[in-house]
DNA sequence: GTTCCGCATGAATCGATAG
DNA sequence: ACTATCGATTCATGCGGAA
């Protein structure tokens, strides 16, 4: 038993300089726990990446995804943010053929998560509103993969606030005279039955005051998947690190962590900010719980 | 100038019974303004519409398409409310071949909204969270629609929203009075300064709790998309009526409407809620600036 | 006349049980 | 093995009755 024992846990951040394409096949079959990436979209990043053009996105993105599948354990789930752009006044038709294409490959289409950009750029077109949601698409290798549920939970709606007014303000007055009788218990009784499931819709504001680099998505957004799909101690891979945000996000929840990326500036900028190895010392119940579920 | 002067408007609801691959034949070409509609999703209602399997989905659904594809006219609009269901752990793909196969066909793929729906249906399963969101496919004939954005502006905030929830209970008294002062003007003019146009995420609660049937969405969401796409005095056609929604909205907003069901009892419903032909008079401001832009 | 509370009800999904 | 049906799970909403 764990419990009011000390547990060591030593973090790791591997950073990669390179192609995907090529350096994934370095890692380990079955090694990785959430694969969280956000690759280019077609015709954008076209300095790094040469702009890949949506008929050929497909193409381009099949040898990587069969990495992926590979490097992947088969409890692990692969996140995919991307959305397709407006070609010549209509939506492209590539995201769409990719999913087909992962389905021929091997992969299962779990789920289509969608996050609402709640600020997103303002804009105004004859013919079109603002884009506001991107797809987060679920893949997996088997029909069992973990999933944590729980810590991704989110309080009640207001209806229900407002209906257990009453309770709350009893349970205020009994957390204030702290005569530790045991009323703790009672109040995360209250808590857990004022916290429910969230749904397939992420609301997550885009960070717009970036100090140095323009991250693709907020922090927020990776953490809430890696929560989802991994426990501490496990590995994270962003193949299209980016400025890492994804590498930062599984830093801080104590998640081992690998990034490739293209670009030599975007590479060293993350390896200032990333250190390679943390220590951790694992002692509150919370940890506990979290190593024995496993 | 018509502002002071009257005009009539008569509106007309046609209902028509059977199967709408049918009697989509009897309408002439180009005679559409927008097609708003939802057909029973794949192995869904199977109790009134014989649930179609997702294998077959495209299958059936081409031909009509194909007769809406037909109906509309240039400048207008058809908006296809749908979304896959879970079978053995994975969402089906045949909303994204149903996409591909229109497009085939010669429908422009223009845009796809989101409806988040608020009050989702309730559950709880291992391996997934509840599913909060349908998808709004907006397809086109051409890439030159009529599309009327100043019609579904949206307060800038919540602070607005609240400090228009006073101002218009305000204005329900003047207008109650009929005083003519030229207040409600005023309203209008400090709308137009914290009006911002809506992005394309639309957030609406199902109605669950009707009396006499269960409407597939609320009315407001046809109510949006005929404001966005449709003027007074154009033509609304949804070929899968079901409960009747869409002439319900269309009707509401001055639209001339044509609805098919297969159902007779369902026909027959919509048929002793809506009238035929109503009448009109338009004499006031909005209408005189609707009629105008025209 | 308000506000408050109880209750039924959904385009759902999974897993077990039965043919 | 493969399909068909059933029970359990879960929460925002609006209606009606009560304080």
């Amino acid at each position: 038993m764990l419990y009011n024992h000390g547990v060591y846990m030593e973090i790791k951040a591997e950073l990669i300089l390179g192609d995907c394409k090529d350096k994934l096949k370095r890692l380990e079959d079955n090694s990785v726990d959430l694969v969280f990436t956000s690759p280019p979209y077609a015709d954008s990043r076209k300095n790094t990446y040469g702009g890949i053009k949506p008929e050929e996105y497909v193409e381009w993105f099949i040898p990587i995804s069969e990495q992926l599948l590979r490097v992947l354990k088969p409890t692990g789930t692969f996140v995919l943010n991307i959305k397709e752009k407006v070609v010549d006044g209509e939506r492209s038709t590539y995201v769409m053929e990719l999913i087909l294409g992962m389905r021929r490959q091997g992969w299962l289409w779990t789920e289509e998560f969608i996050w609402h950009k709640k600020n997103c750029y303002p804009g105004k077109w004859p013919n079109r509103f603002r884009d506001a949601w991107e797809r987060l698409l679920q893949f997996n290798k088997s029909k069992k993969f973990d999933m944590y549920q729980e810590t991704v939970m989110v309080p009640m709606g207001d209806w229900a606030r407002s209906r257990l007014r009453n309770l709350s303000e009893t349970d205020k007055i009994r957390d204030n005279a702290r005569n530790g009788s045991g009323f703790g218990k009672n109040v995360s009784n209250w808590l857990d039955k004022n916290m429910v499931y969230p749904t397939n819709v992420v609301h997550l504001a885009t960070e717009c005051s970036n100090k140095n680099h323009s991250a693709a998505f907020p922090k927020e957004l990776p953490k809430w998947f890696i929560k989802l799909f991994t426990q501490e101690g496990d590995v994270v891979l962003d193949p299209f690190m980016g400025s890492g945000t994804t590498l930062i996000a599984a830093q801080e929840l104590k998640r081992n962590s690998i990034g490739i990326e293209i670009l030599p500036e975007y590479y060293r900028m993350v390896e200032s900010e990333i250190k390679p190895v943390s220590c951790y010392l694992f002692e509150d119940q919370g940890s506990y719980e979290t190593l024995s579920a496993k």
